[in-house]
DNA sequence: CTGAAAGCGCTTACAG
DNA sequence: CTGAAAGCGCTTACAG
């Protein structure tokens, strides 16, 4: 394997046209009208000589390159960590190798990257946006590029995309609290214009109003997406102290659930008991914990697989001129001990104040 | 940006051959005596065209492909993934692309990955091995295709590597529970000939001798790595009720952690009062668990730096003929609550027995 | 059925 | 100081 074999040391040995050779190799022998045996022949001796063609060269004449960039939030996160490897997984076995890159949401991360990937000449994209992105998002459209954006939608943008259903997941989860006993309950998420983010929020404030109970109370806390892990977790830690009637709290990202359980620990309120707690999107842990938490989980294999069935369907189909699709998958509602119904005395306490009222 | 800009375009737009704008690109206007007037002008109108050069016809004739192949164990799992996104931002700021994939520990998957990368010509590559690689890293040796060895060795080969002192890792954890009064301990692992895991072993069983505690006792329990989670976790959960005089439990990776303390809950064992807990390998969730579980922690943004710095060094200023250089990165014990010195009157308690010996 | 040849976009001896 | 030209390894009209 010293020196690399090519398409002439084939075509030489076998006193054949390095045309002929070629023809073979992309399976054009048909089409070609060549002789089975000289096909056969070519085969034999590619395999002999573990030939494989020389990417650069064919990227060069085709302008395929066989290669897909991802481009995702934070690789070292459980979600999209997995992403990554479905999409790998998936890509690889139909022939493309993939370009690998996180933006850990900083918009000019993400421009750079996207930059080079044009550079790299990817045949396609498959791509978490940050904000800040229309541009070079419409810029691929016009150059034909195909892309699809995961795990969120950009406003004023119609791309082919692969989503949740965000809004059902958030909602579930407050119905699932209300449903309990709990009505008093916190959301917290982080300061975002990012479609995931607004439809989590739309979910919660829709259950919590559709819900009529007039005891119900809608409490909101927000935070920075790049706010550091202390800070976070003390901002958490005011907000539980600053609404003592606060009888659960609904994490509306999975790092926000961690900070939070933290910050629970250190407040010392324990749930469910002194909080209940929710979360969105699971934990490979989180069903570990004591108590369990309570999510509402993304089928990452399947988010991972569609987007990368429906990138390579518009790499190799070329883009139509439909108008642009988008998958909205499931979430599942995972109920673990985090959020379990209202214990029986909680609810005698309230009937007694009712009664005493009377 | 509808049609790629190429040298040829720029040098017929400033009357220049193609040679001067290469020269130019390249940083090599000096040496070749090229004008600062002229060199100017082109570095002028690259950026104004928003040129870059075609990676793939460079590639074919240079030969150098500015990217890197990088091969874990599995993308999904927190040490991995953290790696990787390392790894990728240093490559990046570096120039290089990275190519990235799992193997899952199969060596059929990590042979096909080696192949692959060969074929896309990378300049060098990061392998977590697997085993049955020592042909393919061989032939790599041999054609001169620099690669590092990442968080473990390959018994009779000799190749640069990154890892972690894994004997001292679990020496000191070993250490740790004998120290805290647990003298019982299980050593939960995988059958496997992978340089790391025997070194943890090897760590495990140094600490219980050189304890001379003379109840000290020694107690392995040893799965497959491809067994199924449900199959790992009724193992240990009979590992633990065979042997009820176990004081301690240490999980030699991360994910048989993660298992065991999912048998543990089955079969209602408490932490650390019932069985006390270390286990090698940190888990971002950890922390936050009750109790919060001892570990041995890996640094991992050093292993990733480490790593990549070496194999650029090598892929930049060609393989000299040194004896391969081998990183040994320091663990870190952190000390949690699953460990905590066996509380006082489990001593009292042995204290009496001696009396009543006596 | 098969071959000679152009050309993808670069880099780099070679020649002035 | 600068240019004309070969060649990296392919694919694919075009010609027989």
């Amino acid at each position: 394997m010293t020196k690399k074999v090519s398409i002439k040391d084939i075509a030489k040995e076998l006193e054949l046209s390095i045309t002929t050779v070629s023809f073979v190799i992309n399976g054009k022998s048909e089409e070609m009208g060549i002789s089975e045996a000289t096909s056969n022949k070519v085969l034999e001796l590619i395999k002999k000589r573990d030939y494989s063609p020389n990417n650069a060269a064919r990227l060069l004449r085709t302008g395929k390159s066989n290669t897909i960039g991802l481009i995702v939030e934070d690789l070292g996160n459980y979600f999209f960590g997995n992403i990554a490897k479905v999409v790998e997984l998936e890509a690889s076995k139909r022939g493309y190798n993939v370009f690998l890159s996180s933006t850990d949401n900083n918009p000019n991360t993400a421009k750079a990257l996207i930059r080079k990937m044009r550079n790299s000449s990817v045949d396609g994209m498959i791509i978490t946006p940050t904000k800040e992105l229309n541009q070079e998002l419409e810029d691929l459209k016009n150059d034909k590029i195909p892309f699809v954006l995961l795990d969120r939608t950009v406003p004023g943008l119609s791309a082919n995309a692969v989503v949740l259903d965000n809004f059902k997941g958030a909602f579930d989860l407050t119905v699932h609290l209300l449903n309990n006993g709990y009505q008093k309950i916190g959301f917290v998420s982080i300061h975002s214009d990012m479609s995931q983010m607004i439809e989590r929020e739309r979910g919660y404030f829709d259950a919590m109003e559709s819900s009529n109970k007039s005891c119900t109370k809608e409490l909101v806390l927000k935070v920075k997406f790049d706010d550091s892990a202390a800070c976070i977790i003390s901002s958490i830690m005011s907000f539980v102290r600053d609404n003592p009637d606060m009888e659960a709290l609904f994490f509306a990202t999975n790092y926000l659930g961690v900070h939070g359980i933290e910050a629970l620990k250190q407040v010392g309120k324990s749930m469910p008991d002194d909080l209940a707690v929710v979360c969105f999107d699971d934990n490979d842990l989180f069903r570990l914990f004591t108590p369990s938490i309570t999510v509402s989980s993304q089928p990452i294999k399947q988010i991972a697989v569609e987007t990368i069935e429906l990138l390579l369907r518009l790499v190799e189909n070329g883009i139509k001129h439909e108008s642009p699709i988008n998958k909205v998958l499931e979430p599942e509602l995972i109920e673990r001990q985090s959020s379990i119904q209202k214990p029986l005395w909680e609810i005698e306490q309230t009937l007694k104040k009712s009664f005493n009222k009377i």
